[in-house]
DNA sequence: TTGTACGCGTTATCAT
DNA sequence: ATGATAACGCGTACAA
């Protein structure tokens, strides 16, 4: 209720000395800070925020648009944004696009109307052309690789299979299996591409029957084991892209007195929550500190930095039991 | 750029034309109308929503105030709250306070600055009186029980015990054990005594040695499932706290030859994941529902529903394989 | 060191 | 139906 023109009636001053005291400006002698400070404090004075908004065109305000909110991809991406946020006294605004265009452009107009001041993108249908067009209003960054000219922040996925064969070789396992979901996805085939190259220019021994795919499930990695079971020829190591189904692997490799990793190794993909319950080695991806380095992106940007960048984050691999 | 000082010289009509062919007001000409519009057109204009905001006092923003983002419940009431927000063309900012007294404060300002219409508070170490302060400023809405006269809605945590109980008994279990984490946490103690009280003023079995507590997680279950063969009098049902917890007793079971649920029932609680993935029959919270029915509560706060409400909504039990 | 006066972009009120 | 003009609350050159 109170505004800046009581303040300063009430402390006996002019409204730009009380601005002073506010943004701890130069120029105030002692006496005149203290009136004002006694004034805004019985006067329970709080400075409205879109008036400052307004008369600096700016608001403190990071946006961030994702598909969907209750997804771990996003959600920790969000976490990580919300955390550097913190840090750095900006607010963040969520906007859930279900991959609409509609909605996305909700997202993009805030920035236009300048009620964010940078757009974080963590995934879009837009196209690039459409995106250049944003970002002549404003700055934005994506979490995504994609074309055109805007700053980039993503995650290096083309070397998880690396990570995890070096580590099996590391441990001597020399015959080893692969198990995949989709094999036509982006992710499906550089996993298979980079696994078959990794054969090729290996002694690593590898048999056609230790190919799965279209695995997706607990109840599907059990079926795996339960083929697997049924070979004349056993692999000492299975690659698997997915925890739940290493899970399921597992699982069914106990019942059939299988040991892993003595008789088998297991290898997940993701480090979801499963993994760690059943200590399975698996890939992790830096999806905290990706929200992390986004935001200090998107905020560097915002303070004149106005070169792009495109900035990668590798993969890590958790050793755990089950290798 | 463009301001509506430039969309009215280029359409050679006053601001205020333009403000009411911007809010869609009666009183103005086709002819002037069309100009306006065009103007907008190629002068590619959008309204200052900083702008709007002071002038109008709202924001049409409103604030969550969540301990940690990277939460499952968390996350999916910011989730549900996000679809609501989207449905009435609400912003969602959403504020991560690790439970410090100081970033609630944050939060808490920005109602009072006008930044956001409403705040949803998800959890606070806050006091009541504190919050009935706050309240004076703008509509608060809380998402678990507390003190104070703000408006609440929750889950009501009371009846999962009896939920799994009636579901058990339904399928003519009898011999039933039970599996706590935290014995003297809130929900620890008033399921222990739910389930005790059930115990009493129903035909069930119980023995002493069928109580387990602190158990938390994958390998805790699978003791308790070592510890449950070891007895001469075997449970036909176990009620766990826990889904990881359960998710252990199952696998343990089976490596014991120990049939689910023929020989041994096993529930858990939460709906996590690994309870879908090993069939798990289990407790759910509508965590979901919970965040939309908190934005229209909020919302009609906001739109001069000046009464505060206190609304809860039940648990939902999830059968599966399990029982 | 302090105060005056204007600008930020919009909506609302009141004449006309 | 239309257009001045005054809010909205604050920041900031500029003057003093």
């Amino acid at each position: 209720m109170a505004n800046i023109t009581e303040i300063a009636r009430q402390a006996k001053v002019s409204r730009s000395t009380v601005s002073r005291v506010l943004n701890d400006h130069p120029y105030v002698t002692v006496q005149k800070k203290e009136a004002v400070l006694e004034a805004i404090r019985s006067l329970d004075y709080v400075p409205n925020r879109n008036a400052i908004n307004l008369s600096k065109g700016k608001t403190n305000i990071i946006g961030v648009m994702v598909p969907q909110i209750n997804h771990p991809f996003f959600n920790n991406l969000i976490s990580g944004m919300g955390e550097a946020c913190s840090r750095l006294n900006l607010s963040l605004l969520v906007t859930p696009t279900n991959n609409d265009f509609e909605k996305e452009k909700v997202s993009f107009d805030q920035l236009r109307y300048k009620q964010i001041d940078g757009l974080v993108i963590a995934s879009t249908v837009s196209s690039a052309e459409f995106l250049a067009e944003v970002n002549r209003h404003g700055p934005i960054v994506s979490c995504e690789w994609s074309e055109g000219s805007h700053s980039q922040v993503y995650i290096d996925h083309s070397n998880g299979i690396e990570l995890i064969m070096n580590h099996l070789i590391e441990r001597s396992y020399e015959k080893i299996a692969l198990c995949l979901g989709n094999p036509d996805s982006g992710v499906g085939k550089s996993r298979k591409n980079a696994f078959y190259e990794f054969v090729d220019k290996s002694k690593i021994i590898h048999l056609k029957e230790w190919y799965f795919e279209k695995k997706y499930s607990f109840e599907d990695g059990r079926a795996v084991m339960n083929d697997l079971y049924g070979l004349s020829a056993l692999p000492r190591a299975i690659v698997v892209g997915n925890d739940y189904v290493a899970a399921g692997i597992i699982h069914q490799a106990k019942l059939l007195n299988v040991k892993v990793p003595e008789d088998l190794a297991v290898t997940g993909f993701d480090n979801q929550s499963i993994s760690e319950a059943m200590g399975i080695t698996t890939i992790d991806q830096p999806i905290h500190q990706l929200g992390i380095e986004v935001i200090k992106t998107i905020d560097s940007l915002i303070n004149g930095q106005h070169k792009n960048v495109g900035n990668t984050l590798p993969l890590q691999l958790i050793s755990r039991q089950s290798t």
